[in-house]
DNA sequence: TTTT
DNA sequence: TTTT
């Protein structure tokens, strides 16, 4: 039963860092990977894909990833389902990345290039980091019972 | 922009196999992959990737596999999006198969342990490579558009 | 860094279970995977891909795989090099296996169908199973330092 | 039979490009790629990948990577061999690129940041391309049998 | 809801 | 809507 997808393409907006209620880090992400030709009226086009990763590499994700960096990604596809508020069965694909790869040359400067929201979710970790918060992702919904282990 | 998926699973049901407008093999499968560990609950997961392939290993798939069938597939991830009848987008992730490997032992009788849906499936088929229809794929409505290449 | 491998193919031989001085077990073995078209004189030709496998799924493979076994094989391209008894400098490649799959239909009966070799083998493992030997390993060259992780 | 590798790394060395008698176009390469982890002495260790690419896209990578360039690669693992001078039989094992991304960014300079041989090798190149040359890839030794397709 |  |  082999599961296994690599990607490489750019994110299409900032990842987002949560945590679970038991203070497991989660980031989410799209990746943008460019297909290889051209469709029928030449125009060029691209898959949009979400990604999941979990701990540690969430937070590294979420520190060195920002909307439009290139990125690698090693993982599994998963599905899912859950209703949605208009009572509809919706069912969701996405990547659950084992590790991912920082594919942008390394930024000498500060990062004061970042996007805001980059900066901000930035901000947040690490004040997370030097108190261990008891709310941590206390108003979230993701759940424990989908850590992949 | 790499964008590489390797699967090994068991179809769900019967490949469906269409013809576009133009004449040009579609063949539609899902595969239960399980997952490597059971969840916290102890039970054994799965993940339900929905494949496409097309032209002559559409062709093949929908007459060598069929519902159960253990097939390896490699390809690329692929999403595009509908507007459904109650006018919602609808966001569709997908697996367009380049290959389909198939991985059952070669079955030596006759096909009569095939299920229902797949012989009739097979007939129509028969049927439109003995007399290439001028209706084919008439009444459905996947598009020529949708052409990898 | 990406590096990955996913292959399925049939073992040319049983596998090779040792153990390392300090008792990790590696299993090695090769597959012969088809290619997918003849060559120019309309043969089918095949490539023949060293596999080791570490720790526990190595004494799976070594207890399930036998000569000719049908496996899937998820893993990491490695390089090594050594001097042979000439004093010449080999290079070899192999795959990292991950994780193995067997995908030959379980088989129900006894194991009486197994190739010598692998019942050898296999008694040996039982063995050293039962009581853990402050040889194990002993005499053989393979060393801790090829450990993965 | 499946037989897919996926690879991010660096070239150790210039793309070396030479031509079949038939005039087809064969670029080879190796690709170091860092591993994930460091060994057991902490030393950050890397894997030496060759890889072999035809036709259209070996002339693409011979023209836009060098030495050091970051790459990635989509291809299948391939064995063979060959005696050697001294009588010995060399197994030879290398990754056929069926396509290669280009993963530095785009260098809107001129190309003289380009390694000497990567210029010379481009010469050549160039009035290859100009005035189809009846000698072309004469004094080589790979042949046309070792096309993939 | 999409990236360079 | 899910397979062995």
């Amino acid at each position: 039963m082999l599961n296994r997808v690599v990607l490489v393409g750019r994110l299409t907006a900032d990842p987002q860092l949560k945590y679970t209620p038991n203070g497991v880090a989660v980031a989410n992400f799209t990746l943008a990977v460019n297909r290889p030709f051209s469709n029928q009226q030449g125009e060029k086009e691209a898959d949009f894909i979400n990604c999941v990763v979990w701990r540690k590499p969430a937070e590294s994700a979420s520190q060195y990833l920002k909307k439009g960096s290139l990125a690698g990604v090693d993982g599994r596809m998963q599905t899912r389902s859950y209703d949605n508020n208009q009572g509809q069965r919706v069912y969701v694909t996405e990547v659950m990345a084992e590790s991912v790869q920082f594919l942008e040359p390394r930024n000498q400067q500060s990062d004061n290039s970042r996007s805001d929201s980059a900066n901000q979710r930035n901000q947040q970790q690490q004040q997370r980091q030097n108190e261990p918060d008891p709310f941590a992702g206390g108003s979230i919904s993701i759940s424990d019972e989908d850590l992949p282990f």
